[in-house]
DNA sequence: GCCTTGACGTTAG
DNA sequence: ACTAACGCCAAGG
């Protein structure tokens, strides 16, 4: 085991990205910037590519995870265009082949503090 | 054990 | 408004 704290933000960032509502997306700073590590968004991304759903028992929307701008910048690691269709299929709008409306859809991890999640 | 790389973001020019 | 550079820090070579 490496760290003991490098694995729990790991974990940290699984349940925040289990928890981004259909329909809606965050970026991979904003969830570091909930999770306390406002320079940690590389390691959010990094903690994304090296999961496996077997670790984790559960599979997690990361397909909702964009940079800052709404560029899908992790297509690359997945099948084909799975990330911009799952993207299309939740009703995301976008206003580049590769960029999503991130003005419209996105969701603050923040939020999940509020009383009345209803956003 | 040093060097490079990267699902990022901010600041400087 | 646009581009370049730097900071960040964990993995892999």
């Amino acid at each position: 085991m490496t760290k003991a704290s490098t694995r729990d933000f790991y974990n940290r960032v699984y349940e925040v990205v289990a928890e981004i509502p259909f329909g809606r997306v965050t970026s991979y700073g904003a969830i570091a910037g909930y999770l306390g590590v406002r320079s940690g968004a590389r390691m959010v991304g990094y903690a994304l590519n090296t999961y496996t759903a077997e670790d984790l028992g559960f599979e997690i929307p990361a397909h909702r995870v964009l940079n800052r701008l709404g560029q899908l910048t992790g297509r690359a690691y997945f099948e084909g265009d799975s990330m911009r269709e799952r993207l299309e299929q939740e009703g995301i709008e976008f206003i580049e082949e590769y960029t999503v409306n991130m003005e419209k859809h996105f969701w603050d991890p923040a939020l999940l503090n509020e009383t009345d999640p209803k956003n």
